[in-house]
DNA sequence: GCCGTTTTCGGCCCGACTGTTTTCAGTCG
């Protein structure tokens, strides 16, 4: 039997809720099975061994049919119904649903009526003119449909936060400058730090609506105008990133930049409390369904009190417990960006780095640190030019002289030393003895199983003079997968030898991953915030990393390098067994 | 298919935009 994962409970489900819908099932019936596909990919313990051992009774979405149907799943490898449903239809089909303003009943249409059971069947079939017969279907149907199977051989679906973030700000901007604009902000997953986004959804508050969508239909970045309205308008950019925009009067904006935050789930859960307490919420407004007097809001923070809630940060709405915490005033005080005094992964010429020690150094004073820790690779990653045995002593004289001339700022010698395959790693004992730190990463042999990788990080971690993990699993973000590790036993792991973990703060890592780090602060482990910079001007990955920490609920006193430099240098002397 | 401090049955978010309609269905968020 094939190993069953979460990935394989959620994309079940996912497929099943799609096959429904196609079958023209009941749509609350399909919603029902999207919903568990979200449950189970955001659930807090191990969902898998609990529908395996038949436990997911009294998780909150998961009737009786929910749950057999995981524990079939789960314990056997299979799903009856699911390969029933899945039998009635060609497995190329699904392919359309991948195509924008295509849906479950255009594709069933088309599949009924001309036999299109995929995208290239689609293609012949907008070039015949027998889709412009079809009756739902005209000239611009054919027009659209080409151009969506256009921009998916072209663009990618989805964009890494640190590659749309300039762009946003500079599109906010120009919105914000327009004359007939009183508020602006960019909503959706980018206002809540979402490590890959999907589009940019642009707010602005103004009387003149139409005008700003028009505005904004004609930005010079345009591919395409996907839709235009009197208050809503859609666009694709060159780079294929789509874009949206909600034109909304100033006492509508709170209301809008509220629910087109989301998350949706989160919004669900807002609406049902507001519902609770006799007023229904939407994207404009409160409506009293009672006696209930309507609140005064004039800007976001006053709809979470009036519910009786503290404000959420954007970044905790995920509906992981945020409305909970809000509710008993208990959120987490987030980290901020001004909290952090100085940050330990940083690379230089020595290694793969394009600045010198001193031209970090300067970089990192600019950016308002007391010190910054060089960890360099070592000679076990020589693809990086790493750093052997005298070459790595040598620096850490550099920067003891560098240290010696400077009164205002400080310089760790660290090294970013290779985790090998057996988990032992490339420097001695007695050479890491000698630095101020050490961040241990795997840059190889990245295709171990689950056990044995989780094994070698393990044997890295229990060594005394690693005092942290760089980035946990080697993802690149849409590009490389993580590799296979037990997360949870690297935490409990991290939180017995008192190792910290790393929040690699370079935009294609983001690496542990945000949804790890409340579970990781709560056994006590410390998080460090790290830029990995390979340049100075990388060191303003910093904001990402807290962005990402905030997204983790990380507070200020659970990110090491929120420490001055004299309790840091305090901290390092003390036996890593000790440290706290 | 799920849920319940109004309900174990009857609800389940809904508004904007487009295209193909001649008053609305489908898609999207």
């Amino acid at each position: 039997m094939a190993t069953v994962t979460r990935e394989t409970l959620v994309a079940t489900l996912e497929e099943i809720a799609l096959l429904l819908e196609l079958k023209g099932a009941n749509p609350f019936k399909t919603r029902a099975y999207r919903q568990g596909a979200e449950i189970v990919q955001n659930f807090d313990g191990d969902i898998v061994e609990l529908a395996a051992n038949d436990e997911l009774k009294g998780i909150k979405g998961f009737g009786a049919a929910l749950q057999q149907k995981l524990h079939e799943l789960a314990s056997t490898g299979q799903l009856e119904y699911y390969n029933d449903l899945k039998a009635e239809f060609p497995e190329t089909l699904f392919e359309l649903f991948e195509l924008q303003g295509l849906g479950p009943k255009k594709i069933k249409a088309l599949y009924d009526k001309l036999n299109v059971d995929s995208i290239d069947a689609l293609k012949k079939a907008c070039e015949s003119g027998s889709i412009a017969e079809l009756s739902g279907f005209g000239a611009k149907s054919v027009e659209k449909i080409l151009s969506s199977i256009a921009n998916r051989e072209k663009f990618a679906d989805r964009f890494r936060l640190g590659d749309v973030a300039p762009l946003a700000e500079t599109l906010l901007d120009r919105l914000r400058d327009h004359p007939k604009v009183s508020r602006s902000a960019i909503a959706g997953s980018y206002r809540r730090s979402k490590e890959t986004l999907h589009d940019l959804d642009f707010l602005v508050a103004t009387s003149e609506p139409a005008e700003l969508t028009d505005f904004f239909a004609n930005f010079p970045e345009v591919h395409e105008v996907i839709a235009n309205g009197d208050t809503k308008a859609s666009i694709r950019l060159e780079n294929g990133l789509q874009c949206d925009l909600r034109a909304v009067s100033n006492d509508h904006f709170p209301f809008a930049l509220q629910y087109f935050s989301g998350s949706k789930e989160h919004n669900v859960a807002l609406r049902a409390l507001a519902l609770k307490q006799g007023l229904s919420l939407n994207e404009y407004d409160f409506t009293p369904s009672g006696e209930t007097a309507v609140p005064e809001v004039s800007e976001e923070k006053d709809i979470y009190a009036a519910l009786g809630l503290q404000w959420v940060p954007p970044e905790l709405r995920e509906n992981r417990g945020e409305i909970e915490a809000a509710d008993k005033g208990e959120l987490p005080e987030l980290i901020e960006l001004e909290n952090l005094r100085g940050t330990f992964h940083n690379h230089t010429i020595a290694s793969d780095g394009k600045n010198t020690l001193s031209e970090m150094a300067d970089a990192a004073r600019e950016h308002g640190l007391q010190y910054l820790g060089i960890a360099d690779h070592s000679k076990a990653s020589f693809q990086a030019n790493g750093l052997d045995e005298e070459r790595l002593l040598n620096q850490a004289k550099e920067i003891k002289s560098f240290n010696a001339d400077s009164d205002d700022f400080t310089l760790l010698a660290g090294t970013e030393v290779d985790i090998l395959k057996d988990g032992s790693l490339d420097f001695s004992d007695e050479i890491l003895g000698q630095l101020d730190y050490c961040v241990a990463s795997v840059h190889n042999a990245f295709t171990l199983d689950e056990e044995t990788m989780t094994k070698r990080l393990i044997r890295a971690m229990e060594n005394e003079h690693v005092t942290m993990l760089g980035h946990l699993t080697g993802r690149l973000l849409l590009k490389r997968d993580p590799y296979q590790v037990n997360i949870e036993k690297i935490i409990d792991c991290a939180a017995e030898t008192r190792t910290v973990i790393e929040l690699n703060c370079n935009p294609w890592r983001l690496d542990m991953d945000w949804r790890w780090w409340h579970k990781a602060r709560d056994k006590g482990v410390l998080c460090s915030i790290n830029p990995d910079a390979h340049a100075t001007e990388q060191l303003q990955f910093l904001a990402y990393g807290v962005r990402l920490a905030r997204k983790g609920w990380l507070q200020r006193q659970d990110v090491v390098n929120c420490r001055p430099i004299n309790e840091i240098l305090k901290w390092l002397s003390v036996p890593k067994d000790k440290r706290s």
